[in-house]
This record gives structure tokens, C-alpha cells and sequence, in this order.
DNA sequence: CTCCTTATCAGTAATAATTCCTATTACTAT
DNA sequence: ATAGTAATAGGAATTATTACTGATAAGGAG
């Protein structure tokens, strides 16, 4: 896999926020450096970036894939109020009812649904 | 909520088989029984029934949301060689660190991908 | 450093999934 | 029966993502 500038400035985006983006946000945060690049190259980048496990994405209720520079396995909670994305550590799970099943487990996704600390505070008021 | 013909073969469907299906797939179901029903129709009444929590929806790496008329809280298995979504039970988790700081936790997901261990078995030969 | 191969690029067209719109029909309560 | 509301079929519109094409540039070999 070849370093080119657009890879890298997408893949340093992704790294240098704590945070979660969809192509279109990833799109405009990485024209202000490339104005020419094209969404296209964007999307190509981040599935080979997926591919070679440098980021992850998050899939959610919402239609946009969430793109993450934050790899280690983590618990996701979207807020349905204003719509952030939290990081939260992940409980122990083993899983070994299902290993022990024979199925091979590769990845694993937690997306809790529902009101953050902050929307919850506005509601009371 | 009206309880329409169409709305009824659409929850029917999906209550009668312990499987997950995207629209397209209820919607050519259904159409066996209501030929002239429409795919917005479909779209219409699963968009309903999960607000009215008759049914769940599985959001996976793949492209379309899936529904499922099994409404009790489990996790899924994505197979990444043939594509079958498999039932599993929940682990137990508390999400107590989140509750305390504040989050109202509504929907829980969990998806995990890998191999299936039909899937295992045929690699093997 | 220069050449060469080939992955990658920009730009654009195409596809797929989902949502929206409008005229019409069905149901409910008066 | 009538008015008012909710739901429908059919199709158009929107959104997210993928595919295609000729041009460009990354990285290795000499």
C-alpha cells in the first residue's frame, strides 16, 4: 500500500480527532488541505485504511458509515438527543458459548442507543 | 396505529420466520400474499413497527438494514462467508460506569462478525 | 537522479437503499 | 352519510456509496 498525501492527511485526520466522521465530514476536514481531492478518493481510501486495520468504522442506526482512528475495542454510545458519538471501555465478554460453537469471532461492534449526560441536564430544565 | 392488511402480513411475516431480512426481501415476501403492495409501503410500516417496538432492526457492515420480528434482546453473528445472520444470547452486561455518569442507555446492539462454523467446516476440505 | 511500472488520482457516471410526494382509498367518530 | 384523519400505490427524488476512465505520481531498479 502506497503512502500518498491523501492518504495520509485522511488517515492523520481520523487520528488526531477523537471522534467520529462520515466520508462527506472526512470529504470537507481533508479539502481544507487538499482542495482538489475528490470524494471518490476519499471513500477508496478509507476501505483500503479498513482493509489494512488502521481505522475502524462504526455502523448505526443512522445511514452514514462513522469512520474511527481509535482501534482498540471500544463500546460506542449514540446519543439520540444530540446526536454525538461517545467512547466508552468495553465490559468482558468471552464469547465462549459461541466459540466454543465453532464459529471464529473477528470483530466486534457495541452501539448503545440513547439520551447522553448533557441532553438529559437540558430536559430536566 | 391502524392495523392494516398490508401492516399485518409485513409483522406476520417476520414474526413467522427466526430470520432477518432487509425491505426488498419483505417486500417480495409480502407481494406473494398483496401483489400490488409497494416497496414505500414496506418501508412505511417497518419504519412503524420499530417505533412501536414490534420489531428490531440490525444495523451491519453490509449495506441494508435488516429487521427482525424477535424482539427480545440478543446478539447477532454476522457470517462473512455465506452471509447468514445467526442468533445468539446476550452476555450479561451492566454498562453500570455509563449509567453513573449520567447516560440513559435505551437500545443495546451488539454485532459480532466472523466465520460460521459451517462456513469452518467447508474452508477446511 | 532518471526511468518505469503500476497503484492511485480527479472527475464523473452509475447503482443501491431509502425517503418523499401526490392523488386516491379506507377507516372512525360524529 | 359526511367530515376528518391515516394509510395506500406508484413513482420521483434524495442520499450514500461504488465503479469507470484517462491522467498523475509513488517508490523501486538501475
Amino acid at each position: 500500500m502506497r503512502l500518498t498525501h491523501q492518504r495520509e492527511e485522511i488517515l492523520s485526520f481520523l487520528r488526531s480527532r477523537r471522534a467520529h466522521f462520515n466520508a462527506t465530514e472526512i470529504y470537507d476536514a481533508v479539502r481544507a488541505r487538499i482542495p482538489n481531492i475528490s470524494l471518490g478518493t476519499v471513500y477508496r481510501n478509507l476501505g483500503k485504511l479498513v482493509e489494512d486495520g488502521e481505522i475502524i468504522t462504526v455502523e448505526t442506526e443512522n445511514r452514514s458509515i462513522y469512520y474511527d482512528g481509535y482501534i482498540a475495542p471500544h463500546t460506542h454510545f449514540v446519543c439520540n438527543g444530540c446526536g454525538h458519538i461517545y467512547d466508552f471501555e468495553d465490559e468482558e465478554h468471552s464469547f465462549k458459548p459461541i466459540k466454543d460453537q465453532g464459529f471464529t469471532i473477528n470483530k466486534q461492534r457495541t452501539v448503545l442507543y440513547g439520551i447522553c449526560t448533557e441532553c438529559n441536564k437540558k430536559n430536566k430544565k
